[in-house]
DNA sequence: GGCATTAAGTTCCAATTTGGAACTCACTAG
DNA sequence: CTAGTGAGTTCCAAATTGGAACTTAATGCC
C-alpha cells in the first residue's frame, strides 16, 4: 500500500494517516497551535528540511487543515493559519498528549501543562461518548463494520 | 532531528511520536483493537513488508504498547498483546476515527461505526475536561510550558 | 525417511524518501 | 550597487522502504 492509496481507503483510521500519519506533519501542526504561521518560523523550529516543510504544508493544505494566504503582496508572501478542520484535530492532540504524559516518560521533565483558558486551572482530558457522558474505553466502545453482524 | 532523537524531546507530542508517529504502527495498533495477534495476520491484512512490520512491532513492545507473549512452545510462538498502554491509546485512536469521519470525505463511503458494547447505541466522542466537563478546544484549552509566563 | 506446510522472522537488492546545503526569485533597505 | 529577507526549488548522498527469497523449528502425511 502506498502513501497516496490510503486517501481512498474506506477504513478513517487509514484515511486520517493519509493526512496526519507522518512525523513531521503533527508536528507542523504543534507549531501551528503555538500560533506558528511562517515557513521560515516552522523551518527554524523544528529543523526539518525546507524541501520536506514545503512538501507537508502542501499536504496540509490539499487536506483543508491549513490555509494558505497572502499576508503581503510585493513581494508576494504567504503564510499558514488553521482552518476548521485543523481546529478540530485539537482535541485528538491533546489526547495525544495526555497519553504522552501518562505512557511515554521523559527523563528531561515534561515541557507542557494543560490548563483552562478561562480559569488557569489544570485540564484533565478525558473522552466521553456525547449521548450518556460514558468515557471512551476498549471495554465500552466498539468499532463496527456496518452491514456485517459482528 | 532523527526518529531517535524524538524520545528524549521535553515535548510529549514528539514523544508520542516516537512510538506512534509513522504510518504503518496505526495501522497496526488499529488491527490489535479489532483482535489481531498474529505476525501473519497482521502482513496479510495490512500488506506491509514483513521486514518493516517486525520492525514496528519491537518499536510497538519497546515502548510498553504491545506485549510479546508466546502462545506455544515446540516450535516456540509468539504473538502481541495490547497492555494497558496500549489500551489507554484507544480514546485518542476513537478521537482520530472521529475526526477523520468529520474531515477526510470517503469516496467510498465509511467502514466503522462507533458503538456502545452495552446499548449498541452510536457514539459520539468529545473530549472534556474531567474537572468541569467542559470540551477541550483551542480556546477553551492551552498547553503552557511550566515555569515560564506566557 | 522424505516432502510439503506453517509461523515468525531475517537477508538482500532496487526503488523511494529524506537530510543537507546551495541556489532562485522578487522584492526592500541603505 | 550590495546586502538582506522570505518562501520556496534543485541537487546529491544517505537512510528507509518495498518485494521477494531464504531460514529455522517443528508437524503432518505418505
Amino acid at each position: 500500500m502506498k502513501w497516496t492509496e490510503l486517501r481512498d481507503q474506506t477504513c478513517p483510521v487509514a484515511r486520517a494517516l493519509s493526512v496526519v500519519g507522518d512525523r513531521w506533519t503533527l508536528l507542523v501542526l504543534r507549531d501551528c497551535y503555538f500560533g506558528i504561521r511562517r515557513f521560515e518560523q516552522f523551518q527554524e523550529r523544528l529543523g526539518i528540511t525546507r524541501h520536506v516543510l514545503a512538501d507537508r504544508l502542501r499536504t496540509l493544505e490539499g487536506a483543508g487543515v491549513l490555509q494558505r494566504v497572502a499576508y503581503q503582496e510585493r513581494p508576494l508572501r504567504h503564510e499558514y493559519r488553521l482552518t476548521d478542520a485543523g481546529r478540530d484535530f485539537y482535541p485528538t492532540f491533546v489526547s495525544l498528549i495526555d497519553w504522552a504524559e501518562t505512557h511515554v516518560p521523559s527523563r528531561t521533565g515534561s515541557s507542557v501543562e494543560l490548563v483552562s483558558t478561562g480559569t488557569g486551572e489544570p485540564v484533565r482530558p478525558l473522552l466521553v461518548d456525547q449521548n450518556t457522558g460514558e468515557p471512551v474505553t476498549v471495554r465500552s466502545v466498539r468499532g463496527i463494520v456496518p452491514g456485517k453482524t459482528g
